[in-house]
DNA sequence: AATTTGCCCAACCGCAGACTC
DNA sequence: GGAGTCTGCGGTTGGGCAAAT
């Protein structure tokens, strides 16, 4: 197995791991409110912690930015999730950037511990319920290879698909203003239109 | 009361693209 | 253009806690 880049291991001897303390918080936030969430390695060191520069940053953007919303996610904020992971797959930091206040890390736990299991179950309970038509089947089918086809382009990063398309210029939170959740929920309740629309092209 | 089990979530790891020199 | 470094992302791990035994 080849070495990892220096940068993306906290190669420092002796460096701080593990939970933060208030102590380190303060500092970290002390700088970056002075010279900004940027150069991260040099950020940890202004700071004199005894931190990686990765873990800074992580530290900031799970847990220090300003507007982060703590607690519990909303019924409205798990079915948006729940249709943005059917459009986008685990491309968490497009799903968290169109939900206000929530990181990608904590939409990421939420779904592995929360929604994974809950889609699951509703699949047993499918199968166990569900007769179909051809009609519905052949519908079902497509639907589902127009999915794939998403989800071929969000599995890696980069790919030039419809997928990509998608996930990178819909839902790029850089490229547009903040969204409300109503907003985005209506947008989605366009999904079948949407099938169809890409099905057509 | 002590131990085990399961869950949650903060933090770490490794990879890949972007950036800098 | 290429090497080295930085940044951002998704996957995974492990510590802490509560519930169950």
């Amino acid at each position: 197995m080849p070495m990892a880049p220096l940068s993306s291991r906290c190669t420092k001897k002796e460096a701080n791991r593990g939970a933060w303390t208030a102590e380190e918080d303060q500092k970290l936030a002390q700088v970056i409110e002075i010279h900004g969430p940027k150069r991260w390695k040099s950020v940890a060191a202004k700071a004199g912690l005894n931190r990686c520069g990765k873990s800074c940053r992580l530290r900031w953007m799970n847990y220090l930015r300003p507007n982060i919303k703590r607690g519990n996610i909303s019924d409205q904020e798990e079915d948006l999730i729940l249709r943005l992971h059917k459009l986008l797959g685990n491309r968490w930091s497009l799903i968290a950037g169109r939900l206000p206040g929530r990181t990608d890390n904590e939409i990421k736990n939420y779904w592995n511990s929360h929604l994974s299991k809950k889609i699951k179950l509703k699949e047993k309970q499918n199968r166990g319920f569900m007769v179909q038509s051809e009609h519905e089947k052949t519908n079902v089918k497509e639907m589902d290879h127009i999915v794939d086809r998403r989800e071929e382009g969000t599995s890696t990063r980069n790919v030039d698909s419809q997928g990509s398309f998608i996930g990178d210029d819909l839902f790029n939170s850089s490229s547009e203003g903040p969204l409300t959740l109503e907003w985005m929920s209506k947008f989605l309740e366009m999904d079948e239109s949407w099938f169809e629309l890409l099905h057509d092209m």
